[in-house]
Parts: structure tokens; sequence; C-alpha cells
DNA sequence: GCCCAGGAGATGT
DNA sequence: ACATCTCATGGG
């Protein structure tokens, strides 16, 4: 059924741009299983069709298509890299993902790079998640903090993760022990973050991937090694300390903040802006 | 062998 | 508050 005609780059969005690892595309189409089970996504003209069992509300938040990213383009018109890095991207939109899902993704993302935070992820699930078939695909949901509350250190070392694995119990046993993960949309930013950084494994730029691209919190403004450099070449920001720098591009960019960054830092990370890698 | 990757935590000042 | 070290793992 068509999902909307608002502008999406599917594989851009989904697999490309680092901020979910979970999508696989298969012959133009692109699949992941959520908890009511397999989704399939594709374009179709001018609109995104999408198949299996969904609720279309639900899918279109994910997908964030009910905001309007021509006024947001418009907001950071007069910021001359903001502006580049947006037209440069067209159809790159920020996820609503579940926030356990990129609690967990980004939990493995520490110290890590993309394509193997996206191998971690896939063996989490193939290992721990529920099996979907798909005629020739297989489809695997995402695990659930009950799965790996009571998964084993050696298991999860087994699977790669190396030393986040105790980091990945413990946090789920504290989701299981009534952590309001669900709540932090509903807070403001910052007790929102505090909170989410007092977990184990999430620091002040996990909490903000969490609360970006999990809480609905568009202020929230992750700063890794690639938004460290930008903000530096692109922005003549001068803070010592990453928690400064993210303060700073969040008085700066105001209350998107956030989506401004998936723009840069995508824009940094490929190299379709030059950065001076130091 | 070294450096890097969507860093966090512990320790010392 | 800031600097430094270590923590697995795989690719360049």
């Amino acid at each position: 059924m068509l999902i909307g005609t608002e502008p999406l780059d599917l594989r851009l969005t989904l697999i490309d741009s680092a901020q979910c690892f979970r999508w696989t595309e298969a012959g133009g189409r692109f699949g992941a299983a959520f908890a009511s089970g397999p989704v399939w996504l594709w374009s179709a003209g001018a609109g995104i069709e999408a198949e299996g069992n969904f609720d279309p509300v639900a899918l279109r938040r994910y997908l964030d298509l009910d905001r309007d990213y021509a006024a947001i383009a418009a907001e950071y018109a007069h910021i001359p890299a903001a502006r580049r890095a947006i037209e440069l991207f067209p159809g790159l939109r920020v996820l609503n993902q579940p926030p356990w899902e990129a609690l967990i993704c980004f939990i493995l993302s520490a110290n890590n790079n993309v394509s193997r935070i996206r191998a971690l992820t896939d063996a989490l699930c193939r290992y721990f998640g529920r099996r979907w078939d798909c005629g020739a695909a297989t489809l695997y949901g995402f695990p659930t903090p009950e799965r790996l509350a009571n998964a084993s250190e050696d298991e999860l070392r087994a699977l790669k993760v190396g030393y986040r694995a105790p980091y990945l119990i413990e946090t789920a046993r504290l989701i299981l022990d009534g952590f309001p993960l669900d709540g932090l949309c509903r807070l403001h930013y910052g007790e929102a973050h505090r909170l989410l950084t007092s977990l184990p494994g999430v620091g002040d730029k996990v909490a903000d991937c969490v609360l970006l691209f999990g809480c609905g919190h568009a202020s929230a403004f992750p700063v890794d090694v690639w938004v460290d450099r930008l903000m530096r070449d692109w922005f003549g920001v001068t803070c010592k300390s990453r928690a400064a720098l993210a303060r700073e591009a969040r008085v700066r960019l105001g209350d998107h903040a956030g989506l401004m960054q998936q723009f840069l830092f995508h824009a940094a990370r490929t190299g379709a802006m030059e950065t001076t890698r130091k």
C-alpha cells in the first residue's frame, strides 16, 4: 500500500546514514522485522510503497514523513555549510526508532565503525531475535530486553561485541527493572539526557543518539569524531571538550540542531564536504 | 606493527 | 572541570 509521497531516499536513510543498522536491501526493496512482523519498503514513482504487517501511522512516524523538511531547510538557509549539506542529500530523514533499539545499537557503536556496528547488530538479531521467513529472504527481529538481560557475557562475547558485553546485559536489566525508556520523549532534553547517562555504556554521545534517533528530541546533538572535526572546520567553533561543543551547537542551531547534525555528519563522513581530518 | 572507528569508564590532578 | 589510559575488534 502507498505510505506517502513525501521526499524519502530509502537507501540513504535506512542503510547509508548510520542512524540505524538493521535494515537489509534485497532487489531494490528494504526490509526489517519489528514486533508486529516484517516490513518491506520500496519506491514506486513518486511514492513509498509498503507491504507486511504494520500500522501505517506508526510507519509514517518511524520514517519521519510527517515532518516538513523544506521548512527545516529554510530554517538553516542562512548558514552556508548547513544549507549545502541539506542540498546534498534530498530525501535524508531522521528516523524515530524504538528507543530500545537505538539504545542497544548505539551502545555497540562506541569506539567502533559503521560496517562493524551493522555486523554486530545483525549478529545480535540473528542470535537473540525472532526469525521471520519472507520467501527468499529471512528477517530477524530485534532482541527483547528480557532476552538480553538473560544472556551470558560469554554468549555475547562469542558474537564479538567485546568489552561492550556487560554494558548490554546490565542496561537490559535496568530497563526491565523499570527504567522509564518510553517516557524520555516526554521529558525535557536535559533531564532525559541525565537519566540516559546513568545507564552503563551510555555516555554523552550515545545518550544524544538515543534521544535524537529514538525519542524525538530533535535538538539532541551527538558529537562523534566527525562532528567534532566539522564543527571546528565549518563553523569555527573552538571548544575543548565535546560536551561544550554539543552545548554550543544546540545554542547556535536551536530546536532542530540534531536534524541538522545528521546532514552535516553524513556530508563529513562520506567526504561530500571536506574536513581537515585532525 | 600502527592508526582509526557515530566513546565510555576509571583514575588522577 | 580537564587529561590520560584502557577497554575488543577488524580494516586500512
